[in-house]
RNA sequence: GGCCUGUUGGUGAAAUGGUUAACACAUCGCCCUCUCAAGGCGACAUUCACGGGUUCAAAUCCCGUACAGGUCACCA
């Protein structure tokens, strides 16, 4: 058969593919430049699964000094939402990710919207069509269900291939009578795979695997004349000349194929590397991280919360190559970008997501933080989600530096801040307006005539930390407290409790908690008439 | 069902044939300490899903079994 007039027939229209490859010329790249690329589809909200999906390209490019592309794989038009590719931007940019090229800021390989770039598939399927590696189908999708259904009731394996292909053999008489009848047809690959034999494949993260060869012939162009997945990411990723393709590992499976695809054209086949799904654990299963069943993995949840984008950067990056945690505890002035990442040293099966572990990086992070920049990041967060707080912050900024000084610029800093919505909770005590009540239960010794007796005769705001608490320590035999630890220790029996005790009150009384940064400093927040208006309070609630 | 891939403690994991199986999170105990947090010290896998084999030597290599995940579309 003349497959070029076969192709001719099909394609009119469509352009010589070297009018595409003179067009996208391939990049001057420097040693060991590597271009990648995340290409989502827009169909909903970027989660953690996703979000991790994008890093690892972003993290490999920008570490090679090369580019990170975001193209938009919107081909089934079917499953498209509305907003779907602002979504992702924003959500990219909230996260810090540098886009070099996208439908943004579209580079020299533009479009970066696949439905934009339906004349290049078009043009790339006639090529395999004139050089008899493409066919046209005109089967229709029921009678390849049926097919389908005899295959399995004969136990045979399922797909169009051998003597299942019926089209494969259609003269261009045929064909071209079906093209006068307007007769709605595919493009397939005319597979020269034997299952029978096998190949090894070399997977940048999963190592060598065996496959067995394809022979069916897979669908190029669908009947809506856009490709699916498989074609149109070897189009694109050649055109626009990326180096390694990162995707989900599910598409492990379908290797054989797409590595055909390649070779059909003869095109060298770029680095694969597939990356194992982050997990969630559902009673005694474990499965993927799913947008649809865990909307807590949104990010848009963690932003609520207020983990800080960082820190969540952070934990990517310890879920990416699992040194990188111990090296950044080494290294607690680097960045993740002086890191070097690995493929190989990346999870062959899936991660479990472990919001206890982000929550831990979380607070490594804001015990490293000024105060200053810990109050501004805050202030931002109120801003979207708690509006009290944001005024409250606003009017307050000295105080609030203040709070988060404590025991903040030592070699060993607190760590109890693991998000900004915690640091209301932290903070909210030094407030009037959103100091309420007394969080923790009474306990015997609580007595408000030690606090009265220690705020009139022995505080004063003046002394430094030691004659504090020395004073702490002289009021404790009044009132029948140890002022020794150690003492109350060895004799119990003989005080109502030790001067751990007394503070304990003075704590309990002027903040309603048990736990809170050191007292001394704590106390200095707090004017005569604050302090005498929680005495006030301590006094009701103790009477309760 | 076919094909592919996994399986190391409560969790994430390191180790790529060679001493007592790193490290981190969580948990528990002790110390320090005004309390809390942090920190220090210690406990937590007599063992790497199970069964065989190769080897002087196996968590690491091979075979089988079980379990788990992925995939088998004109979805990506």
């Amino acid at each position: 058969m003349d497959y070029k007039k076969l192709a001719g027939l099909l394609f009119p229209d469509a352009k010589d593919i070297s009018y595409y490859l003179e067009k996208y010329p391939k990049r001057e790249k420097k040693d060991g430049e590597e271009i990648l690329r995340f290409a989502p589809s827009p169909t909903g909200f970027i989660h953690m699964g996703s979000l991790f999906a994008a890093f690892v390209p972003e993290i490999f490019s920008h570490q090679s000094n090369g580019k990170f592309i975001l193209r938009i794989e919107d081909t089934d038009q079917k499953r498209e939402i509305d907003n779907g590719i602002e979504n992702i931007i924003r959500d990219l940019k909230n996260y810090k990710f540098i886009i070099d090229e996208s439908p943004m800021n579209e580079g020299k390989y533009g479009p970066y919207i696949q439905t934009k770039r339906r004349e290049i598939y078009l043009s790339f399927a006639k090529y395999l069509v004139s050089i008899g590696k493409a066919y046209p189908c005109f089967c229709s999708e029921e009678s390849i269900q049926k097919m389908r259904e005899t295959q399995q009731e004969k136990k045979d394996r399922i797909g169009y291939y051998g003597k299942y292909a019926k089209c494969r053999n259609l003269t261009y008489e045929e064909i071209e009578a079906k093209i006068k009848n307007g007769d709605k047809f595919v493009i397939r690959l005319k597979s020269e795979g034997d299952f029978n034999k096998k190949f090894i494949f070399n997977d940048l993260i999963k190592g060598k695997m065996e496959f067995p060869e394809n022979d069916i012939d897979h669908v190029l162009l669908k009947s809506d004349g856009l490709p699916p997945y498989a074609f149109a990411h070897v189009v694109d990723d050649y055109l626009m000349d990326i180096t390694t393709i990162t995707r989900a590992d599910e598409y492990v499976s379908s290797i054989p194929y797409h590595l055909q695809i390649w070779e059909a054209f003869g095109f060298p086949a770029p680095q694969y590397a597939h990356i194992a799904p982050l997990t969630k654990r559902e009673g005694t299963t474990i499965r993927k991280l799913s947008k649809r069943k865990d909307p807590e993995a949104a990010v848009s949840y963690y932003s609520e919360m207020g983990i800080p984008v960082d820190a969540v950067r952070l934990y990517l990056a310890t879920l990416l190559n699992s040194d990188f945690e111990m090296w950044y505890m080494q290294n607690p002035e680097k960045t993740i970008s002086d890191f070097t990442f690995k493929f190989n040293k990346m999870s062959v099966g899936g991660s479990l997501f472990d919001l206890d572990k982000l929550i831990n990086i979380s607070k490594i992070y804001f015990s490293k933080k000024s105060s200053n920049d810990i109050y501004e990041e805050t202030l931002e967060y109120s801003k979207d989600y708690d509006r009290d707080f944001y005024n409250i912050l606003l009017n307050n900024k000295e105080k609030v530096i203040a709070f988060l000084n404590i025991e903040r610029n030592i070699p060993r800093p607190r760590k109890d801040i693991s998000c900004y919505s915690d640091v209301k909770k932290e903070t909210s005590y030094i407030f009037d307006e959103l100091f309420n009540e007394y969080e923790t239960p009474k306990k015997e010794f609580y007595d408000s005539e030690i606090l009265k007796e220690y705020f009139v005769n022995y505080y004063n705001k003046e002394d430094d930390k030691d004659t504090w608490f020395k004073k702490i320590k002289d009021l404790c035999p009044k009132f029948g407290f140890a002022s020794e630890t150690k003492e109350y220790k060895q004799n119990p029996e003989k005080y109502k409790g030790s001067v751990a005790d007394v503070c304990e009150i003075i704590r309990v009384a002027i903040t309603g908690r048990t736990m809170t940064p050191d007292l001394y400093e704590i106390l200095k927040l707090f004017t005569k008439e604050q302090i005498n208006e929680r005495i006030k309070l301590f006094d009701e609630y103790l009477q309760k």
